[in-house]
DNA sequence: GCAATGACGCTCT
DNA sequence: CAGAGCGCCATTG
């Protein structure tokens, strides 16, 4: 059989994807790369998240990691910033500053969510 | 055209 | 339970 075709990833079609994330719902950096056709490629999606400069059409701060936890940026503040707008959307925190992903992970179709079991 | 630059996820010790 | 290692690749100057 063929090699599978590894499509070439530009980070658009990682925003395309992003996009589609509903107000009020989050998705996983793990998640977004499934969608996107990437699957086990979640860093790609952070890399592409970084290059995003700000006045992005993207809801960057939808997009969580595997925990439901704010993934650590460069800029301090910005973690805040993004817990802020989420809250402002109706997303809520547990106790240990993570989504309850049972609870506000975006459910897509069938291709993305399969995986909704207890993280380690 | 090359080198540097990053916002993860999972497994194993 | 915590820490460390490994895989993976597009975009920019």
């Amino acid at each position: 059989m063929s090699a599978r075709k590894r499509r070439s990833i530009s980070y658009a079609r990682i925003y395309s994807i992003i996009r589609r994330i509903p107000r009020g719902r989050v998705a996983t950096y793990g998640q977004v790369a499934r969608l996107a056709g990437i699957p086990g490629h979640a860093r790609q999606v952070g890399y592409a998240l970084h290059a995003l400069t700000d006045g992005s059409p993207v809801p960057w701060h939808r997009v969580v990691n595997a925990r439901g936890g704010v993934s650590r940026r460069a800029t301090p503040g910005a973690e805040l910033e993004q817990r802020l707008r989420l809250e402002a959307e109706g997303v809520r925190f547990d106790a240990r500053a993570q989504v309850p992903l049972a609870r506000f992970q975006w459910k897509t179709g069938r291709r993305g969510l399969r995986r909704a079991r207890p993280l380690r």
